[in-house]
Order: structure tokens, then C-alpha cells, then sequence
DNA sequence: AGGACTATTGGGGAATTCCCGTAGTTGGGT
DNA sequence: ACCCAACTACGGGAATTCCCCAATAGTCCT
């Protein structure tokens, strides 16, 4: 995954930020942000409002790569207060150094996913007695919702018009013997079974990756399951 | 697809038609539905507080199939009021018939999306005027989205649909490793990024297809982001 | 204390995939 | 008529995966 900070990028982009702010006055907040992952890119848009050098000292770090409120609020569909994530190496190696940055580990992270495997998720934090943040967050929990989708949705539809994100689509043949090879068929057995040459399977499975942006094949089969273009078996 | 009216299931399933009738009085609407669409069992579970006339001709004639409320939402991140709907042959049909029910076309879907493609769409409806419409949805939208994501994990997490599915459970290092490679990772990134040797990577990613019957790598990821124990990326 | 399970590391070798090419046919669209 | 994308096929060589083997250490449970 590549980190892209688009608070870097010029002009337009920075209104997410300043939306972020917004939120983040309004819902009595300290910080807020946003990731946008894109699965066939590989990428993940972010938008904070932390201070640049705890931005600095993430990248560098590639927090984004171990990050548990990127990553373990993935398989939620509800908003995940930070108090349920599991408390192992990787939480404990980003927050002890978020903490050396004066941040705190008392947040909430909503998850929003789009129609094409694109997640986006909303994080809030705010250092205050943890009575404090259960009194608040019931007040707020729908309108940071609603916030979560409108961010989301715009940022995706951003992202659309300027031709960012598109929807692979595969040929029937690079369907077919993807669904294949998803069912756990080596190519010679693919061949065998199509009656082509493995070769052309290969082909064909190297255009199918192309397309769906996958170093691996067994990456593709992922991606292809993620966006419906085949189902597991 | 499918059709699946959990209605008609015994017992604790007319819970969520309760829970419907409820958002129905809270939020002032004439009627609410839920639909669940399972990706990878292409079904739909459907909850509607409409009547039963009405429930009998939708599913005889197959409007599950067609349902603009339904299919045209299914793009869409934020939620979609049905003004904005294409008028088009499906919508005609289905709701043509809809008014001889007597209901409305004046109505709200809300999409809520989970980690492994299955897609939930709260809808409701109201007939009142167009203004007294426009002036209601603002207030509640918020909470609609909530009450959305709330049915959605709750069906997803209830045994409905995790009881069908076949339940092969993973350690946490399988998961953490196949989830790395289904993110295009070789066993030597992965290794390198674990910090462990690329020998160990290989042994979990065996005990992986093991225990997920997989003849290969490939099908073992299909399989758990089937199950949802890894997410495509 | 022993058994079961998991995580870890390692070697050797066969099998497979993957990447670099080239190249002919076919069908659909401009 | 021409072009392009898809489908087909083939080869060499590097990289990777996969399967057989063995071994140590920690945890949890009985």
C-alpha cells in the first residue's frame, strides 16, 4: 500500500481537511480523520488533521501498513469504539508512539464502503475521562455516521470523475479461468480442462492481473471475489 | 437471486419486522423494509412491515428482480431518495403495481455495505406531501442511517447467516499472513515484513489450505474472503 | 507431567508460476 | 478496409511456491 497524503495536493483537496475540522468543532472533537483505501490500487487516501509531525512520523514509520483502526475496523460493518480493538503488538506499537506525540488512544473509527470494495473510514479522537467520551459518543454517533458517508461519498465521487477509479472488467475467457483457478485448479488443470494450452491460461491470467491491478494471482482471485467478478468456491 | 422472506422463519426473525414497525413510529414513515443481499449465496433476506397482499404479489411476480429500489441503490454510498431514481420500464412496473396496494413512490434507501460484499438497503416510505417530505427527511436522516447499519450487522451477525456458512477458523497469524498475501505480498515480503523467516510464512500458508481445504493459495484466499475471515485489498 | 496446539526456523528438490518475448486467427467496431 | 482487443499457442529462464523432512520453544489444558 502507498500512502497518499492528499493534504499535500493542491488546492481542492484541501477542503476535506478543513471538513475534518468542521467535524471536529461541531462534535467537540480533537481530531478527526479520514482514510479512503482504494483495493485496486493499493492505495490509501488520507486526510487529518493531526499536526504534521505525527503525519511525518507515521509515514515513515508505514503505520498505515500495521495501523488497528485501519485495519481491524475493516471486518466491522458498525462504528468500532478503540477501547474493542484488540490490544496486541501492532496497537501498542502505533499508539505508544502516538502518545509520544501527545495523542491519545480514545477514539472511534466508522467504517463506509462503496459498491466497488472501496472502504473508507472515519476516525474521531478526544482525550477526556472515558465518562465523558460514553456520555458523548451516543449523542453523536449518528451525525458523525452521516458525516462518515458524505466524506466517503464525496471523496469517491471526486476520485471518479477524474477517472481515478474505474471498474475492472474482465474478458469471459479471463473470468472463466480465474473462477478456476479460485477453485483451486493448477493452470496445466485449467488447460486440460478448457482444452487449451497451459500457456494460454497463463495469458490469460497475466491480462486478468493487469486489469485488476494485482501483483499476484492470488491477489486478482481476491480482488475478482471482492468486486463480484467471480464468487469463491 | 433468491427470495428469502425471514418473515415467514420461525421465531426470533420476526424480530426485525418489530424493529422496522418500530423505526416506522419513531420516524413518522407509513413503512420500512430490509433487504440483506448475500453476494455469495445470491440470496436476499428480505423484512417488510408492508402487507401481506402486497408482500405475495411482489414475490409472485418476481419484482426482486427488477426493483429499482433495490438495483439502482446498490451503487450508491450515501442514501437515495426515490425522486432521484430513474423512471424507468422497472420502476414503472413495480411501482404501478405499488399503487394499486396503495403505496406510495415517495421514499428513501439507505445502503449499508459490509466487509465481504453483502449489501443491506433500509427503505422507507411516507405518503405526505412533497414538502412536508422534504422537510422531514433533513431530521432524521441521520438516525436512519444508524438504524441502517444497526439491522444490517445485526442480520449479518446473527446466526440466520453465519450458521449456513461452513465455519473453518484460522489463527490469528494465518489470517494476518493470508491476508498479506491476498494484498499481492510474496511469502518473502510477507516474511520480511513479519519480521520471520519466509520458511514460516510458507508453513502457515500450508496449515492455511489445510484447514480451509484448499488445493492451493490462491483458492484458500477466495475461500476466506468467502468467509470473511480476511478481506480483499 | 504429559499431551495438544501453535509459532518458529531450517534444508533439499520437484513442481509451478511468472516474466520476457513472438505470432497467427477471429470478431467487432470505425 | 483497417484496427484493435481478445483468444490462441509456444519457449527459455528466473523466481516462487509447494512438499517432503526435522527440530525447538511457548502456552494451555487435563
Amino acid at each position: 500500500m502507498n500512502l497518499i497524503d492528499l493534504g499535500t495536493l493542491p488546492q481542492p483537496e484541501t477542503q476535506y481537511t478543513e471538513f475534518l475540522r468542521q467535524v471536529c468543532e461541531r462534535f467537540e472533537m480533537d481530531h478527526a480523520a479520514y482514510a479512503g483505501l482504494n483495493p485496486w490500487e493499493g492505495t490509501i487516501h488520507g486526510h487529518v488533521t493531526y499536526k504534521d509531525d505525527w503525519k511525518d512520523h507515521y509515514t515513515q514509520e508505514g503505520f498505515h501498513l500495521i495501523d488497528p483502526t485501519l485495519h481491524m475496523t475493516q471486518r466491522s460493518i458498525a462504528p468500532v469504539d478503540w477501547v474493542r480493538l484488540e490490544r496486541n503488538e501492532d496497537f501498542k506499537r502505533v499508539f505508544r508512539d502516538a502518545n509520544d506525540f501527545g495523542l491519545c488512544d480514545q477514539g472511534l473509527t466508522i467504517p463506509v464502503r462503496g459498491p466497488y470494495g472501496d472502504v473508507g473510514l472515519l476516525s474521531v479522537t478526544r482525550d477526556c475521562s472515558s465518562r465523558e467520551w460514553g456520555k458523548l459518543i451516543p449523542n453523536v454517533i449518528s451525525d458523525l455516521q452521516s458525516m462518515a458517508v458524505h466524506i466517503h461519498d464525496s471523496v469517491m465521487g471526486s476520485e471518479a470523475l477524474s477517472g481515478i477509479l474505474y471498474h475492472p472488467s474482465l474478458s469471459s475467457r479471463e473470468a472463466e479461468i480465474l473462477q478456476w483457478i479460485a477453485a483451486g485448479k493448477s493452470q496445466q488443470d485449467v488447460g486440460d480442462i478448457l482444452s487449451i494450452s497451459h500457456r494460454t491460461v497463463e495469458v490469460h491470467l497475466r491480462s486478468s492481473r493487469e486489469k485488476l491491478c494485482a501483483l499476484t494471482t492470488a491477489q486478482a482471485v481476491g480482488r475478482a471475489i471482492g468486486i463480484g467478478l467471480i464468487v469463491p468456491s
